[in-house]
DNA sequence: TATGAATGAGTCTTCATTCAT
DNA sequence: GATGAATGAAGACTCATTCAT
């Protein structure tokens, strides 16, 4: 570490700041008016301080959308595991669906976007949150929860139900949506008894059926 | 008819020349970087005359959206009902992802992007392809094959769904996803198990599980 | 003449057509708003079409100038002689005023606009609006009613004391005037004054003096 | 002082020589023609450079027309009041020409130029150039020196009087006019005649009449 | 380390003008 | 005679980025 220690500190924190409000910015404003004169002006520096702590701005929204990842990554695995594991499965499932609309630009920018042709992986990626999701269906499984055996071939069906109502609620927030809660909790349910185990039908607290 | 038909002609193939161009510099190069000059250029014609067809960007760009939503509504008019009403939901839910998965710029275009604070909305629009799927759950319902009775909601679950598998596997299409039609049939299955009466499974051809 | 006389008849009333837009929309939204795009769409035809009357805006524009002075020419000579020089002139200067505040664009183009370093002269005219005040003040000098004796002397004083009322009411009129009618009978009663002989001294009606 | 000087003093610099080409292409081009990308070529410098020191078109403008009036109420505060007030306003008279004729571009600017739409005030001014030829009027009516009473009667007609010649010279330079001189003094001193008390003549040095 | 001036390419849009029909 | 499609240049303005200080 050549940098006495304050020095490396001081780096860190004034990283800190600008991600801080280029998340801000991105989330409040948007993609489209995300600009580096913008960020400067909203922290109060100039626009060459940016360049000091990023190499441009393409990298440093791939740092906020990194942050998203981790973010999502880190509640995911804050969910802990109980004795039920469809249990802890639904509420895995549905601490997604709750991320993606509290941080509905992190989740734009990291699963809706396509940017100039390079869509945005999880590659290279040591651990996704797709690998903590993959985990909990794999231990429904083993423990013969599950109707269907193939743990990847869950896992991604449970990924793209919860990914649609994310996503479309995001995009489109003026279609005339049923309640949203319900909503979100029928996606889960049907998913689940879609896959689960014919005996073992799990429901969030309230019931299977939607009110008529 | 005041304009001579061959003006007419013209006039229609080259809005179409500059639509087509529009929807795919839209989903290849991303909304951020889409710009009235650069598709002139792309179409190979003067920024100026892009205007003679369209008022501004704006409306160009709603003009794409809007032609997803026609073509997709038009696609799923063509699947016509059979006797068996499941039979019948299971096929439209096919050609809805089938659609998405053939016309990506379309389906992008129509679904997936967010304009800077205004979403897409179907509002104004008499007819909507979602209209469509939800005749095609009523008519299940009121055939008592469905264990949820809501109208509403099963038709908003099972939109979600389809528009899960659909624009994930056009926004991550180097995601190491399991084989596309297994996942596919699967989605459908999972959804429809998880709304259909306990009786009545229906599963495409090649049956519920998938293999291991 | 080689056209029949419905075709130059029909030829000079689109003409007019297009001579008169261009004056309405010219003095309605100023010089800096004026386009032919625009001019045709008033009119209802096709912009080429204003390129078979006149060759270009420049020329167009120039017309409509011409008009003014014209107009301007023709209200002058409508001040009809009276048996009062200073009477006669008097109403000339008056006339002249009132013609850059009812017109005040055509008055600005002609005489306050400088455009692209040719000033609009009267050279080339053989008749012109200031010939008619200076045969004006001929008339009064001739008659030993001015104190000073030489005509362009009084005339070129003349003019510049009615187009300085005149051009500054047009660009500053937001400035505190006294009320605009006594202002500009003041300022003709007082280059009037200062040039006629100390013992005729004219006024309009309602006196030389100023309200305190 | 947050800036070096030397900063400072550049900035002001380039501020200036922005201001300056700005004057002379607007006096020189029109104002239709006035274009910020002109500017800068003018200039040598890019189009955004010109945005680092005026907000917009309109500010700068704005600044082009604000340094006129301060120009011309800085020359007007030097000429200083004598025992004569008759003589002192005449010399404030005299070097408003005076400017206009030396500083075309200013004069233009400030007292010529019409914005589309939005006229050029005074308002929000301090103290304006108005403001002193009011107060050398006020003068001259204190002690009984003009037959018209009423303050700002005399001065708006002496303002207009010398807008009159001082503006015409400068936008119809090719008219023929009378020797300049000559004219300017008729028009001053017509307009203090036409203005003063019956015994009180006064005139500049060479006599009232203008040779035949 | 931090600044802020500068750039050059880019943004959308409008315009005067031409020309085949 | 009239059209309307097309152009190419220009309009104001913004932005990511660099660099001397």
């Amino acid at each position: 570490m050549s940098l006495p220690a304050t020095r490396a500190r001081h780096r860190d924190s004034v990283r800190g700041t600008i991600l801080g409000a280029a998340r801000k910015t991105l989330i409040e404003k948007g993609y489209g008016s995300f600009s580096m004169r913008a960020l400067a002006a909203e922290i109060g520096c100039s626009p060459g301080t940016i360049y000091l702590y990023f190499k441009s701005k393409e990298q440093l929204l791939a740092c906020v959308v990194e942050e998203g990842f981790d973010k999502l990554l880190e509640i995911l695995e804050e969910v802990h595991d109980t004795d039920d594991p469809m249990h802890s499965l639904r509420k895995k499932l549905r601490a997604y669906v709750d991320f993606g609309l509290r941080y509905p630009h992190h989740y734009h920018a990291a699963f809706i976007l396509r940017r100039s042709g390079r869509a945005v992986t999880t590659e290279g990626r040591p651990h996704s949150s797709f690998d903590v999701l993959r985990d909990s269906v794999r231990t429904c499984i083993d423990q013969n929860l599950m109707a269907v055996k193939n743990v990847e071939q869950v896992s991604q069906v449970l990924w793209t139900a919860i990914h649609g109502v994310t996503s479309l609620l995001i995009v489109l927030p003026k279609f005339p949506w049923i309640e949203r809660e319900r909503l979100i909790n029928s996606v889960i349910d049907t998913a689940l008894n879609g896959l689960a185990q014919p005996t073992q039908k799990h429901h969030h607290i309230g019931g299977p059926n939607g009110r008529k």
